[in-house]
DNA sequence: TACCGCTTGTGAACGCTTGCACAAAGTCGG
DNA sequence: CCGACTTTGTGCAAGCGTTCACAAGCGGTA
């Protein structure tokens, strides 16, 4: 059983076996990909897009980096985990870039998506237009309720969970979402998984227990908001411990 | 202008400023807490919650980590960073966990959220039930569109944007979130700002500007799921590469 | 062609995070 | 009261990720 991913992980990257060591292939110097960097990828991607609109053709990490909010450094070591295609006194060729990331994350390939529990956020993830023009069009709804069988959400009609394998072989679904309320997700996670769906974004404050073989990442929202709430704490706590020397109400230190 | 946190960050905890090194007073020994484990703090907590309403009342380390989808010599340093609060050999009062993160994540007090678009996914949020159950009441929602204005939505009439300053004000907005298109994200959150938010938790699919001492987290669904396809293409890689040694479609070692 | 200035790509150092392994510390049964 | 057993808390080492700094490479210019 393998552990979820989620916001505020750090290292996710999967170590290179040891053991069971290959030979020191000419091939093997490519890298893996760190996760880190696939998600600032990404984001690359999207500022790029925008870029091409505005009919920008060429750019310079800087630029760039400063577009994506991240450091001009990290862009480019991220950037050389795809390949050279930059041109060294000039910058990189927006097209070019688009292309390779596209083909690095796999976007070649259209993902279809279903969406399982269609209640409030369910109604939202299916009416959201930035899926499908992102390259992942959401191909099947699903829910327990027999009310909402065959009521067209977002253009798509909500099938039965109890259709969930066959409908999910036939249009090839390779995503699954999770927007059922929490005690129900465990089981339709189970579903899921039983119908071939090898990549869930799980939206229901639970631990979601999978085989090794499927990927998941959650989104709490209550998590973030905690988070947030942290650091307002910690703000607090600064402005208070001034005045004793950093120290925090509580006796710890926020900053040392 | 700081750049916002995101899913998939990997250290955001801010480093100790070396040079102007304090007196190695007693009280520094406490440490600061990383962000990463400050994440993980919060999955305890929903975990814990989940127990106490079950009616346990201790958990040992190992338990708990496996409700929580970590490793549990990970878990214990994460609970070490707050204190010690544990008993060798039984494990953990679960009552006394949850007060002691609660403070230290800073829920003692409640955070009043502002949520700005209330289209699809703000309508959504506003409905959801699980921000006031956790500590975050939503207290005012804001939108553009006249015809919205005094319209309730969850129960909380919608505001106009333009009153954004005076009604968080008087709410005591803690914490905004933006859900409205992205052109008109950095415009509300600059608003935001002004009105003296400084916690801001952003949907739109853009990177936002902010003063430094703003704190914005995103969650940006598309690169979620582009994090997916990217595991998709692995995958398929691998199972294509494994007659030659490891190496993906495009020549990218994909696992050394 | 030779030089100059600019930007990429990356080796290396640093620091955070993780996971191991174990001493310390407490419980429980006898 | 003691000894065996259980579980915490943490020093330490290894692994990743980030950042710095600079050589290498390219276009433009004289
Ligand atoms: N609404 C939000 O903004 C929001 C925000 C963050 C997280 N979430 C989480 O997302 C999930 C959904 O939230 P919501 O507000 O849309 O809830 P909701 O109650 O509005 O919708 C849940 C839907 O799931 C369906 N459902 C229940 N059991 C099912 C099953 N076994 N199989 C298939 N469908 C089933 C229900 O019929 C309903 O339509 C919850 O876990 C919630 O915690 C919601
Ligand atoms: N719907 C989803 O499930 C979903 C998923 C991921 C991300 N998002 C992102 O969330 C945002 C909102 O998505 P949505 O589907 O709810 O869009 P939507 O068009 O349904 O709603 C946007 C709302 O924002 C309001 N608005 C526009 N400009 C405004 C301004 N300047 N100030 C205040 N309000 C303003 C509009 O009146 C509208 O009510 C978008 O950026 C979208 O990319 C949405």
């Amino acid at each position: 059983m393998a552990a979820q991913r989620g916001e505020g992980d750090g290292v996710v990257t999967r170590p290179g076996e040891t053991g069971t060591e290959a030979p020191a292939d000419v091939r093997e110097r490519a890298r893996a990909i760190p996760e880190a960097a696939v998600a600032r990828l990404a984001v690359y991607l999207r500022v790029l897009s925008g870029m091409v609109e505005q009919g920008v053709t060429t750019i310079s990490s800087e630029e760039l980096a400063g577009a994506a909010g991240v450091n001009s450094a990290k862009l480019r070591k991220d950037l050389s985990y795809i390949g050279s295609y930059g041109t060294r006194g000039v910058g990189y060729d927006v097209e070019v870039l688009v292309s390779h990331i596209e083909r690095i994350l796999g976007l070649t390939r259209k993902h279809s998506v279903a969406v399982v529990g269609i209640g409030n956020l369910g109604h939202a993830l299916a009416n959201y237009g930035g899926f499908p023009s992102r390259g992942f069009p959401v191909a099947a709804l699903f829910d327990i309720d027999p009310d909402l069988t065959g009521v067209p959400v977002g253009g798509i009609p909500v099938d039965h969970i109890d259709d969930i394998t066959t409908v999910c072989a036939e249009r090839e679904v390779s995503i699954g979402v999770i927007a059922t309320p929490p005690q129900a997700a465990q089981a339709v996670c189970d579903r899921l998984v039983s119908a071939g769906v090898q990549c869930i974004l799980n939206f229901a404050p639970v631990v979601l227990q999978v085989p090794d073989y499927v990927e998941v990442r959650k989104v709490d929202l209550a998590v973030e908001m905690q988070i947030l709430s942290f650091h307002v704490a910690r703000r607090a706590d600064e402005a208070a411990g001034d005045v004793v020397n950093g120290i925090g109400v509580d006796g710890v230190v926020i900053r040392p």
